[in-house]
DNA sequence: GACAAGAACGAACGATCGTATTATTTTGTC
DNA sequence: GACAAAATAATACGATCGTTCGTTCTTGTC
């Protein structure tokens, strides 16, 4: 029976739409439930559990994630063309999605949440800074970057840019936002040659 | 009749503690006065309306921000060990709140949630953002930065820099994050000076 | 000590929360 | 088309949400 996956991937999609306006926290089954024109019950019925609601909403967003902003930059050119593709991809992550990065909210928001949702979010959260420290292991290997690099720093120093480009971008409204993201990014990379 | 008074910085100082773990949109009127040890109604008669909650706990913070973090830097000596200070000062902040900066979790929270207490962060960040410019221009009058900085530019870098922080801080516990924090700034004022 | 003002409370409102149970509709298989 | 299984809905539960109202306790002033 393929109408519960096409219905379930429908809820999964507003979810991330509310969670990314509202928060992981603020997505309620209610809501849920009128955005898809479902009852309540129905739509529960998909998860078990509210907390199971959120957990698949993060395994969908990084899915998306996966197949927007990761593979297709894998795909390019190792080495800074390769990291340029990738910090392009987040950005046109971000702004398509109707509020903020969902991973980004939602890490400010289970920081201090224990729980399976706090689990979950944590383990994509070191996938994606083992992901930036991959990246940067391949411009070593291009010759974009010197050997003796510290490939952790460059995933802080690089996921710090993107969280200030994501807080200007969405609160901020700053036109010139892109710009400072450039050469900020720019001073980075040449840090690193 | 000063009584009154107290009870509202209590309620204040135990909001505060709560939207630092939960978010400020999480902080209840029901919790609040279960941590308080004070009667929902008789809570809620300090404030007049939940949204002027939030925003009383926004300008609580903010107070506690200024004599905190920002004075303390204005009264150190003028250009890059102001700016050092700055930072040593906002993560001692950052780390003595129970959960995350609340500044930061209401940022991610409230980019998409017009209204009243959006405006209050909104100004809030604008007002942190143009100090940052202060306290660059400030390090140019020293000579500590050369005289054609872009402190719009330098405002960006170095709250990037916070935010990234806070992130690996709170949700990743990074054991060595400070260690990062220090190099990435260095890079950030050699780049200016 | 009377009196007014302020502070805190108790109880209740309608709405919504997450969840469980039970029924109905839709779907695929034979 | 019969039948089982899956999908969705209807209804209800206790809890909590933000808020209101009327009452009681506390405080300061004269």
């Amino acid at each position: 029976m393929a109408k519960g996956k096409d219905t379930k991937l429908n809820v999964l999609e507003a979810g991330l739409d509310m969670a990314s306006q509202l928060g992981l926290e603020c997505v309620t089954i209610g809501n849920l439930a009128k955005a898809t024109n479902m009852s309540k019950s129905g739509l529960f019925a998909h998860f078990q559990s509210k907390e199971n609601l959120q957990i698949e909403i993060l395994h969908y967003a990084a899915r998306l994630f996966s197949e927007g902003v990761i593979i297709p930059a894998l795909k390019t050119q190792a080495g800074i063309p390769r990291i340029r593709t990738l910090v392009d991809n987040w950005i046109q992550w971000t702004s398509e999605l109707t509020g903020g990065c969902i991973f980004v909210s939602a890490s400010a928001d289970f920081s201090d949440r224990p729980g399976k949702v706090r689990d979950v979010l944590l383990h994509q959260q070191k996938e994606w800074i083992d992901c930036l420290k991959r990246i940067a292991q391949s411009a070593v290997n291009t010759g974009d970057f010197r050997k003796d690099i510290d490939d952790d720093q460059f995933a802080f120093d690089l996921y710090s840019l993107l969280l200030g480009f994501h807080l200007y971008y969405n609160l901020l409204d700053d036109a010139e936002i892109k710009k400072r993201q450039e050469a900020a990014l720019t001073r980075i990379l040449n840090s690193y040659k």
